[in-house]
DNA sequence: GCTATTATCGCAATTCGTTCGCAATAAGGA
DNA sequence: TCCTTATTGCGAACGAATTGCGATAATAGC
């Protein structure tokens, strides 16, 4: 399996855009979060590694990431998008809490078979979905 | 079953809230649009009425409607969040086209099993999902 | 390797969706 | 009807995201 640096270069080139240290520096801080990231926190983790990036930069290049199937945005929450990696990873389905705000990730291979037969029904080329089950985490609901 | 304005007053009752004249001009107008709408939709609509309401109040008013379950949030898109109006109807899945936009909507009941399932596993008392199947709509797959 | 071309960068200004402060208004209970 | 105070409209403020521009540097051609 290819690394995700090797995934975006030959992205970057097949679109006959320029191989830069700034977006590759991008990617790899995506790659160093295991979590939800939005933005401010990509900034924040490089800045604090003395790259000297714009976050013009790494607006630029999130679409970028997006369209190579890298990253994919996971909710917007707070006034803002959050993305999450998801090359090489197969959790895509979130479970939020609607009071605390916790969310829980988890698969489920019957998504792919709705993904396949809705595609079918209404002549779509499927490529991906998202979905968010919300409610009452097991702390949350005893206050309800 | 109940009108929507009915369980907006029984929402706002409960709650101790005052019901006024502009909250039930935002009920109205969400319940007159059969799609997906944002906030400027709603405001342009209840200008074009002659309603003198301002976008504070609409925007003050959206999350009434969100708690109330009347309405959801359905996509962040362009820029700011869409949402439809969710009372008496069970089409909550959509397929989107990630080229021209277009958005079809869907029900499948599989998904109703996965939020039992899951709310089970984790712990969630369940109330609700969003899911969001993308890919290429067949006028745009051609293209491909 | 050097040079020319031009994509990309950083920065600051701008745009735009959303929230907030406040004075005026009006809903609802006494 | 009066009083309390939640709610309104307005404009200012805020913050995420985009954009214009001059400087920089990646890449192709020589
Ligand atoms: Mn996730
Ligand atoms: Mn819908
Ligand atoms: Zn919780
Ligand atoms: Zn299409």
């Amino acid at each position: 399996m290819k690394s995700e640096i090797e995934v975006f270069r030959e992205f970057i080139r097949n679109k006959g855009l320029r191989k830069t240290p700034e977006r590759e520096q991008v990617v790899r801080a995506v790659f160093a979060i295991h979590d939800h990231f939005d933005v401010d926190e990509l900034y924040v983790l490089l800045r604090g590694q003395n790259e000297r990036i714009s976050k013009a930069t790494i607006y630029r290049t999130i679409p970028l990431l997006l369209e190579s199937g890298l990253i994919q945005e996971a909710y917007f929450e707070d006034g803002h998008l959050h993305y999450e990696h998801i090359y090489g990873h197969e959790h895509n389905c979130h479970l939020r809490c609607l009071d605390c705000g916790k969310v829980v990730e988890f698969t489920e291979e019957i998504v792919k078979d709705v993904e396949e037969k809705v595609g079918e029904i209404y002549d779509f080329l499927v490529t991906g979905h998202k979905l968010e089950v919300y409610g009452h985490c097991g702390k949350c609901k005893v206050h309800k």
